[in-house]
DNA sequence: ATCGATATATATCGAACTGATATAGTCATT
DNA sequence: AATGACTATATCAGTTCGATATATATCGAT
C-alpha cells in the first residue's frame, strides 16, 4: 500500500474494499454488491474478480481479518473486518491521494453520436433506453429507499442508522445528476426526433 | 469484429476507434485528443496504449488503411482513413449491439462518502476540485466553442461543418448534467460542512 | 544561452481489471 | 424435472491502462 500522490491513477480495488469495509464487516460477496447496487453503484465500480484477490491480499498485509461462517442451506462465508491497522492505512490514503479524475463511459451517448446514420426508430429507442435506466439509478441510488433497509450493505450509517452526512450529500448529488438527465430527454427528445426526420426527408 | 448483441460488455477499442474515423481521417495521437479533450471526452475513454495496438489489428483486418505523412519539424505521422469495409462494419455493429450499462467513476465522491472522518478542510477541498472540473467540463464540451474550430478533430460535423444533431444533443446533455452538478454544491456545500462542524463539536 | 516544460508522434510492456466460467447448493417458477 | 435466479468463493484469459522510451520542436523562465 504505498504512495500514490503523486500519480493520476483512480483507487484500485484494495481501497475500495477497505473504505466498503470502513462500514463494518461483509464478505466479499456483498462488497461486491454494494459496488453493484448499493451505497457506491453509481460511481465506483469492482468486480468479483478482482474483489477476491484484492481481499486476499490485503489479508496478507495484515488490512483485513476473515472468519469462516457456517450458513445452513448456504454456501459458507468469510466474513472479513478491518484491522486496525486497514483502518488507519485508508484514512492515511484518503489523506494522502490526489484524487483521480472522474471517468464517466457511455455506450448509448457514442451511439448517438452517430444518429444520422442511424434509423430513427434506434436513435428513440436508445434514449428511452437512457432515460430508464436513469430513472432506474435514480430510485436506487436514494439513501432512504425502504429497500436498502433490509440488507446490512448499505455502509455511511452512523449509530442511529442514519446515512451520514457525506452519503447524504453524494447521494443527493447522484440523483440531481439523474434528473438533470432525465428533464434533458424530456425537454430535448422530440426536438432531436424532427430534426433527424427532416434531414432524412431532404436527402431523399 | 465478432457479434457482441448477447454481452453486457462495452465497446471495445477498436470499435471506439471506428467510430472516431468516422469523422474523416485522422492519426492515433488525434484519436486520443478526441477521448481526452475532445467530442468524445466526457463519454468515452481510450489510451495511447490500446489505440495504438486496435490500429495495427484494424489494418490487418482491412478496416481501416493509412498513408505515411512525412512533416517538417515533426515526426512522421500515420493518417489512417476508414475502408468501406470498416464503414460497413461499424455501422452494423452499432445496428446489432445491447448498448453497455454506463459506468461512472469518481475517487472524490468516494471520498466524499467519508467526508465525517476527514478535516473539514479537506472535504472542502474535494468539493471545490470537483465543482472546478465540472466548470471546465462545462466549457470543453460546448461544440462551439471556439477552441474547437481550429482542431481537425471535432467529428460529428456535417458539410456545412455544423456539429450534428446527435453530437448537439448529446453535448446538451453533458453540459446539463455538468450544470446540474455545479447547482448541487452551490446549493448544498454550506449546509454539509455546517452539518460535519456541528458533529464534531458534539463528539468533542 | 541553457534549462525545464509542453507538444507532436509512435511504440511497447508490466500491472490491473473485467467478464466469463467453474463449482456447488437452495429456492421458486414453469 | 428443468430452467433460471440467488448466495458464495475462486480462477483465468483477454483487454485495457499508465508508464516509459525515443525523437524532435517550441517557448517561457532563469
Amino acid at each position: 500500500m504505498h504512495n500514490r500522490m503523486d500519480t493520476k491513477q483512480n483507487m484500485d480495488v484494495r481501497t475500495l474494499c477497505l473504505g466498503a469495509l470502513m462500514g463494518g464487516e461483509a464478505t466479499g460477496y456483498e462488497i461486491r454488491k454494494m459496488f453493484e447496487d448499493g451505497t457506491f453503484s453509481h460511481f465506483q465500480i469492482a468486480s468479483l474478480g478482482s474483489i477476491y484477490p484484492a481481499l486476499t491480499k490485503l489479508t496478507q498485509d495484515g488490512m483485513v481479518t476473515f472468519v469462516e461462517r457456517e450458513q445452513e442451506n448456504r454456501p459458507d462465508k468469510k466474513v472479513y473486518q478491518l484491522t486496525s491497522e486497514g483502518r488507519r492505512t485508508f484514512l492515511r490514503t484518503l489523506l494522502q491521494t490526489r484524487p483521480g479524475e472522474d471517468r464517466y463511459r457511455s455506450d448509448i451517448l457514442f451511439m448517438l453520436t452517430f444518429a444520422e446514420e442511424l434509423p430513427i426508430e434506434l436513435t428513440e429507442a436508445l434514449i428511452d433506453e437512457f432515460a430508464a435506466r436513469h430513472e432506474m439509478m435514480k430510485f436506487d441510488i436514494d439513501p432512504d429507499n425502504p429497500q436498502k433497509d433490509e440488507c446490512p450493505l448499505a455502509h455511511g450509517r452512523d449509530e442511529d442508522g442514519q446515512p451520514t452526512p457525506g452519503c447524504r450529500f453524494v447521494a443527493g448529488l447522484g440523483q440531481a445528476m439523474c434528473e438533470a438527465t432525465l428533464k434533458f430527454i424530456r425537454e430535448n427528445k422530440s426536438g432531436l426526433i424532427e430534426e433527424l426526420r427532416t434531414r432524412k426527408d431532404r436527402k431523399a
